[in-house]
DNA sequence: CTCGCCCATTCACATCAGTTGGTGAACTCG
DNA sequence: CGAGTTCACCAACTGATGTGAATGGGCGAG
């Protein structure tokens, strides 16, 4: 049985592009060809057996650098190693600027800028308790991970 | 005379979001407070010092995890810090967001959406009355252009 | 003024990211 | 069949990343 690999995680990922990009001939690339190519384009040094340590998901966390060298190889932007993990934040930040679009709120916010906590929290309540007036759902609280 | 900061790397891009995202009252985060916030919220463990160094540009490469951790507490995608051109067109909108980075605003501002403009109107009133009664000054408009 | 506190900065050190130098399995070509 | 290559894989080590504990300046309270 195969090891598993848990979905999500830096070794998935490197697993899948090792698997989507190949070489002209149609086999993987080698952990050595990988390697040398970063290193030849400019790239940081990154040994091959540490590509294959990453891949096996022996060593995850590596560096800004290694990261940015990995990306460029497999043509993904560095979000790429992220986005899984940081999606549900991203979402969150979405939610944000959409809700900054619309002008009345924005103003609002603006507004409420520097005001104490009390104020706020009394503001806060206000508007919770409008929105239960108008029949509105509870919102997704911005708390949380 | 400042020291000399280049563009673009990963220390102008801390110091950057250190000066833009700030706590209610309006001075910069410690570096103490972003490693304790970090802690709590679940994030890896991150010292002052290192966030010291990081800022100051003595170390740049941090990991992955830490790197997610610092995009985490400013609020921003991990490419910020990867990508310049994707930096840029977050640091205009993290302007407008920096108002929204109160944290008792941003949920506010969530809670405003949907809202009948009947009922933001009264709320905006409402805050404006509250903004006199503190003693703050008209905030800056945030209309047009 | 002086005590206490908070904060940036410094430095000596620990931990873990990343490398070096292997072993053996599989595959090629005499 | 061997001798030579190439590859994944392993493990012991090195050094950069990241930490903790101490220093000193600034600032408000008493």
């Amino acid at each position: 049985m195969p090891e598993e690999i848990a979905a999500g995680t830096l070794s998935a990922k490197l697993n899948h592009l090792f698997g989507v990009v190949r070489p002209a001939d149609g086999d993987e690339y080698t952990f050595d060809e990988v390697a040398e190519s970063i290193r030849t384009q400019g790239g940081p040094t990154i040994s091959a057996t540490y590509l294959w340590q990453l891949r096996k998901g022996l060593r995850d966390n590596p560096t800004k650098r290694h990261l940015e060298a990995l990306a460029g190889f497999f043509g993904v932007p560095p979000a790429y190693f992220f986005d899984d993990a940081e999606a549900e934040r991203i979402d969150a930040e979405l939610t944000l600027l959409s809700a900054f679009r619309d002008a009345p709120v924005r103003q609002i916010a603006l507004r409420a800028r520097g005001l104490s906590a009390k104020s706020l929290e009394a503001i806060s309540d206000m508007v919770d308790r409008v929105r239960e007036l108008e029949g509105l759902p509870e919102p997704a609280s911005d708390a949380e991970r």
